[in-house]
DNA sequence: GATGAATGAGCATTCATTCAT
DNA sequence: GATGAATGAATGCTCATTCAT
């Protein structure tokens, strides 16, 4: 995501992708803020400050753009938590990083954020069942942790909810301002969460 | 007014319960499957075996049945919650019966609990701010917890982000197909997850 | 008209007879309030204090309710003033008498008025074309006194139209604010603009 | 801007402009013939040849077209006798080229003068209370008139309710075959009789 | 005779999509 | 490639009418 990102915001970038790229941004706040359904072609095209017809130049459809965005900034994320743990030895600093990584796209990109895990019921769905996704990659760290007796022997999937849950339900609560300050800050004490939920 | 007709009124009443009941359920099973947005009064009338028009005696607007079926069942839940945990000593027994709860609730009425807790963005900033709620009741239990030295002190939000979390995301891995089997059968082992994450 | 209302008020009444004076009470006020078009059969029995089911058991139809109204108030009117003008020797004495009713109708029973006058049209034409109608005694006086030598010979209907333009158009004013006090006042003043009008 | 481009912009306005006229000139004819209240839509987009969804990129909602084309006109038309009545002297010849004006237009648009006269009320109350009339042209007139002692003193609200009712409702007769022939054939007439009203 | 819940055709309006320019 | 007017199916909702009680 970020690589492309840094690709994207190039100056001699061809006009066609800055075209895309402002009706990316667009997409992405107004799903945040009212949601997929609630955000008409019209809303998308004023926010990227392009005609409505423009839109279909760069994706086929509204549905075409919303599960290309889920998709590639799904899967991207997924690609840079496994990278990320790859590069850790033992499931707690595996933990840390990807922890780390959730709150920091939480603090620094929040649109993204609420786009993928509060906005996007149902485009889980649509991605290859064989696909890697956060889910995937949590669980296959977990997995080899208990293989290597490092955590005791659980429920594979079940433990991945816990962690998922813990890591993400305060997220959650940061969007309803029942938590407030940058989630970052809270880094080493949601991963000391997981932990103990994992390691005793 | 004669004993028959009270009667008769009970009958009527009756009746007009019962229509009101087949939208409701008609509708819990729409939203749960396709979410609320994608449910047109159409797809209402035609689940709940009535007239189009028949949805509008009974709830004013397709907006106000779906606030007056979020209210009146998170309301509901919360106060279900209360009382369970009202009647138990230490924090331990409290989150044993409310995590029975919600599994309890996503065995036996699977619509509801998706309607409640996975198609609802945008529905609890609407129920008026000191409202009960599943989220209040858990936080208040953490909190007394904490105040008697139960549990070690801790950001009270955050923790109940998490018991939240761990609770709710198994139920979300298992709409995602990734656990099977009743959610009740894994009661304890959540709350000893609960328990690990709070108690030490 | 007023014949009919003695009946109507008789305590004796017929229930029905009661309930059926009750809807057209409550259509007269909303006809001339709102306009027919804008007046629902639930606005009709919120006024009457009936069920809307009711209205049908003593019209056909609210078409058939507009169209009864109408046309037996319209012609009621029309019987009266040809009464009224039967008993008058001279135009002038029958102008006078007939205008004095169109204005006394207008300040007694403003409702009955806009509805006839006001908010009709479209309902004169369903009337059989050989009805006797406001407009076809005007005429006839007016073209009886052509005949006799009373007044100069002119286009009877253009003279009608005038006739009838200056005795209801002041009501029009009334009704937009911009004459005011009882039209009643007026009755003198507006009967010799009359025979300004076709005298000379 | 390209010169290429103004010319273009040219282009499209007037097919825009084409487009909305189409509009209104099917609503006139519609609301002339049946009603505003009778006149759905569905009617307006086929007597335009249009879609239905086209009148909403040209008038916010229905009831703005109504809005608007009345007050389009109705003032307009104010405006132009108010021109017509400044070129004349006395009082006389202003009755005379407004009374010719009414006459002509009923003649040469009857949709606009049905419109405009007969399906209209309620449109004049949403006028801006100081709006420039007829009914305000006729007032200033008659008032003017009054003031300089070309016609006697009476109430000028009364007076102004004779003139218009005297030619109106000759209009009114003509819609409902009582009279025939162009109404311009009688405006000679009219204007006499209009000043037999006022100058004695 | 009166009721009012139920009906369903019909309404004004929206909105994703198309296409001539 | 970009535009935005035009499209028309679909939506939430209304309301005159029916009918079981």
């Amino acid at each position: 995501m970020s690589e492309r990102s840094l690709i994207y915001m190039d100056f001699k970038m061809k006009k066609i992708e800055r075209t895309r790229l402002k009706i990316e941004r667009a997409a992405l706040k107004l799903f945040a803020e009212k949601g997929v359904d609630q955000t008409t072609t019209k809303d998308l095209a004023l926010g990227a400050e392009i005609a409505e017809g423009t839109i279909y130049r760069h994706f086929e459809s509204k549905e075409a753009l919303i599960e290309q965005m889920f998709a590639a900034n799904y899967l991207a994320l997924a690609e840079e938590l496994d990278t990320l743990q790859s590069g850790q030895v033992g499931v707690r600093a595996k933990l840390l990083v990807m922890c780390a990584r959730f709150c920091e796209l939480f603090d620094s990109d929040p649109d993204l954020y609420r786009f993928l895990f509060f906005v996007q019921h149902g485009q889980v769905e649509k991605l290859p069942s064989e696909a890697t996704t956060a889910v995937t990659v949590i669980g296959a760290v977990l997995n080899e942790a208990m293989k290597r007796g490092e955590i005791p022997q659980r429920d594979p999937a079940l433990v991945s909810a816990w962690v998922l849950g813990v890591v993400t339900q305060p997220a959650v609560f940061h969007i309803y301002g029942r938590l407030s300050g940058p989630l970052s800050a809270r880094t080493a004490e949601i991963t000391d969460a997981c932990w103990r939920l994992i390691s005793a």
